[in-house]
DNA sequence: CTGTTAGCGCATTCAC
DNA sequence: GTGAATGCGCTAACAG
């Protein structure tokens, strides 16, 4: 058995009122003479304190749930770490939800981790949620009186505290890059459309065009899942389409396309200029490395607890989305346009 | 306020206990009239029981905790995804514990868990521990009298319970292929000495080599650690010795000796063969793509829960390692031997 | 069939 | 300065 502040109040023969302050530092009053023997025994009855019981009392658990759909996917498991790493520093410990992308498993989750009293959760919606099921799950956050941020993939809401990278300026700086480099036919791979994340690239991808006055081509819009697979069928898609240059929304569709790209011996980037988002660790590792957006994920997980964690920041915060600036990161996937297209 | 048994108590006029009993399908003799009302009140109120309370009562929490080194390691992200997913079906919830292979987090997290109060503990060991190390953690373990499963990292010992890949085979299956390929000179890129599923590919390697009659080369093996970087440092290391193959023991250092080989014109396969180990999913995406011994991790992590959670598996499986059988995946960086090397 | 009581391990208020 | 008593929300004997 554990042994509990009673065994020490037995083995010292103390009550058990003088335990729990001396061991919490509230012992101002008592004799240190007391306090030395009290910590002593503590550590020769190898006491430690049953946080369970704690939780109980305080209505504090000093944990946190992290919702998100995939840990297995590099994007999230980078999250986790930044995510987990501030909780270590901070004395915090991290409830592991993976959903699998379905909104069933966030409903659940969130009434589980407030059953389990955690002090917040992280929470990054599932894909296939459509704005319905988003207030569904926001609401229920709400009732439960539980606070939380949104990560990712959500920004709207005036009482929701959010924090996502400024996918609209991502958008903006791919195709602006792009467009620098003479393409004017530029096509994209997106992501679910229901997500806010996706349509802030494209929006960002729409304000460079017309910024450079180049036509929004609604053909040359694939919409994709964020997938390898998706990539690949992007290329059959786009196989008639006239193009010099692929925007996918995210790394792992560029990797799809690029796959297929070689399979098909085209070079890229001679033939096919490709910028990817997110600047996932193997963008590097390509044979011909991938040109990315990229979003700096681990310290987004960091600061998403040092907010959640923070009562005062949580309320400047509602309302307010917190924006991290992504970045492009320029490889070898991309080369000036030498490909006469008629516009 | 979140709505307790005692909220309902008064609403319905019952007993607490009655309340108890009907919500844990207990009430056998409450007859059903009874029940609906509490049922019918515990829907209006919106009850959740409170796990807090029910850990402290129970001594049971449902949750286990994960300790690894580092989840942005897609091995990890992996093995974590299968844990939680098994856990999610037997309703089991995770700490997540982030250790970035440090000891000392390894201690800390084991008493954090037992504070907590997890009914288990999945520990993969930090790579920085030397056996003294370990049986530090071990036998913390047992004083916390926690059950626990090590992964990977750790196989002997006669009370504890184990899951590793067979790296001995894993190791003899990547060597044995090379050499029927043609190859005599291999080199290798082990982990860090003191990992055991490393000294165990390495012996996978010799017994293959020994088998074949080829004599075992020390000049030939490189010490590094699992990461690209020392992928990368094998590669100077070996520039004044004669090999026509490489055998790395992960893919990371694959990945990186691969990166050398390329950026210094050297064909893969065509003048040297690659093997890596792992299987990531990404060995696929290279443009010659990897070929690797297959760890089934996702199947691990969910099977190392369905045994942490079943006591019964759990004393069978004292000092009886379960090992999963690793598989050769052939892809495109290996080829036969045409270099001619005197023996 | 249902209510009363005790207790899980701890923090905390109020006496002494 | 220290101890006894109370309660966090729940389960589990034990009565009745």
């Amino acid at each position: 058995m554990r042994t509990t502040i009673k065994d020490i109040a037995n083995y010292t023969g103390l009550s058990i009122t003088t335990i729990s302050l001396v061991l919490n530092g509230k012992g101002d009053k008592i004799p240190q003479k007391t306090k030395e023997i009290v910590f002593q025994a503590a550590k020769e009855l190898n006491y430690s304190p049953n946080k369970v019981a704690i939780g109980l009392v305080k209505k504090r658990t000093y944990s946190i749930g992290l919702i998100l759909p995939d840990i297995s996917n590099v994007f999230f498991s980078n999250l986790a770490k930044g995510v987990e790493d501030a909780c270590r520093t901070a004395g915090w410990n991290l409830f592991l939800c993976n959903t699998n992308d379905s909104h069933k498993s966030d409903m659940q989750y969130i009434q589980v981790m407030a059953d389990k009293g955690v002090d917040g959760i992280l929470y990054v919606m599932a894909a296939e949620s459509d704005e319905k099921r988003v207030q569904e799950c926001i609401h229920l956050m709400e009732n439960l009186n539980i606070p939380y941020i949104m990560i990712d993939r959500y920004i709207y809401g005036e009482n929701l505290v959010s924090l996502a990278t400024n996918h609209k300026k991502g958008g903006y700086l791919a195709t602006k890059y792009l467009i620098e480099l003479g393409h004017k036919r530029i096509a994209c791979i997106t992501g679910p459309k229901n997500l806010v994340c996706s349509q802030n690239r494209l929006l960002g991808y729409k304000e460079a065009l017309e910024e450079a006055g180049i036509p929004f081509k609604k053909e040359l819009i694939y919409h994709g899942q964020y997938t390898i697979e998706s990539g690949r069928e992007a290329y059959k898609y786009l196989a008639d389409k006239e193009y010099s240059a692929i925007f996918a929304f995210n790394d792992m569709s560029a990797f799809g396309v690029y796959k297929e790209l070689v399979m098909q011996g085209i070079r890229v980037p001679d033939e096919i200029s490709l910028v990817g988002y997110d600047n996932i660790f193997f963008c590097d590792l390509l044979d011909v490395p991938l040109t990315t957006i990229k979003q700096p994920v681990y310290e987004m997980g960091k600061q998403a607890v040092e907010v959640l964690v923070d009562e005062e920041r949580m309320k400047q915060r509602k309302g307010n989305p917190i924006f991290i600036e992504p970045e492009l990161v320029i490889r070898k996937s991309t080369a000036p346009c030498n490909i006469k297209i008629s516009p």
